[in-house]
DNA sequence: GTCATAATGACAACATGCTGCTAAATTATC
DNA sequence: GATAATTTAGCAGCATGTTGTCATTATGAC
């Protein structure tokens, strides 16, 4: 078993992961800093911003992954600081919606602005079918690893 | 360039990575738990082990691509375990080498045998080369974003 | 409707990562 | 050899993630 080729292969993957996130938030923070962003706030509200209708913590921390009370601790500050804004729920009496103000769209549409361009060059020298094929492996390792 | 099929392709596939990050570190701390580590120590006593005569901090951070800080941290807190040993390194006076201890080295024995098989079965209907390209195209990001 | 289960908010403790700083040691340059 | 630049240790502060707990609200089974 400790010779099959995969088990090098993966561990050297899952090493490797880890240090690709680290370098992934790295640029998420320099991306975001312009804006008086870090990248923990920049992933929050992306999910807020697509979802049109607003969503509530827990389940911004369903599609990131994370726990509610981390994501809860983000959006707390970024109510604070006037990007999002907390509306009554009508399906539920103490899960308030989380919507971007008007601020926060504006910060959101400048975000884009640096976000897009940063992904175009990332990708410069990269096939579409080595990213889609990529994008597969990961979700293929992310439903075998969320229980 | 907004419309490049590229930029969701990428941007999906960042937020899938930081998912992914967030299931690996959880599937460590689970891997790691029975033996008294976490997944940051697990990282750590990996490159430990695989570097025979001893390495320095700053060399374990330079590997997992990560802050001399935090690894300092964690090799303190094994070497209080009992895990590691710091030994005078004959090529510098102030950075010592770290090396594992017999109970150390009975861990990573220990370690291997619920990480090997993890490996096997989480690459269990995955085909090597969906893994090398994977691995690849990782290791090309990586380079891009490590300045 | 009742009751058990699950989801949520709020708070706390903790692990892990980062940056910034100062001082000492090493290395490179001249 | 002297000097400048780099590397390192050690400390501090902070951001972000985790888990755990308890009370409250929703949800589902009966």
């Amino acid at each position: 078993m400790a010779h099959s080729p995969k088990r090098k292969l993966f561990l050297d993957l899952v090493l490797s992961l880890f240090r690709l996130n680290g370098l992934l938030v790295s640029e998420g923070d320099t991306m975001a800093q312009s804006l008086g962003l870090t990248s923990a706030r920049w992933k929050v509200i992306g999910v807020v911003a697509l979802a049109s209708s607003g969503v509530t913590v827990p389940g911004i921390a369903r599609v990131l992954g994370q726990s509610r009370q981390a994501v809860q601790r983000i959006t707390d500050v970024m109510k604070e600081d006037g990007l999002l804004c907390y509306s009554p729920n009508p399906d539920h009496k103490r899960s308030v919606l989380v919507t971007l103000t008007d601020e926060g769209q504006e910060v959101y549409t400048a975000l884009r602005e640096v976000q897009d361009p940063w992904a175009i060059d990332s990708t410069d020298d990269i096939p579409v079918e080595q990213l889609e094929s990529a994008l597969h492996l990961v979700r293929r390792l992310i439903n075998r690893f969320d229980h």
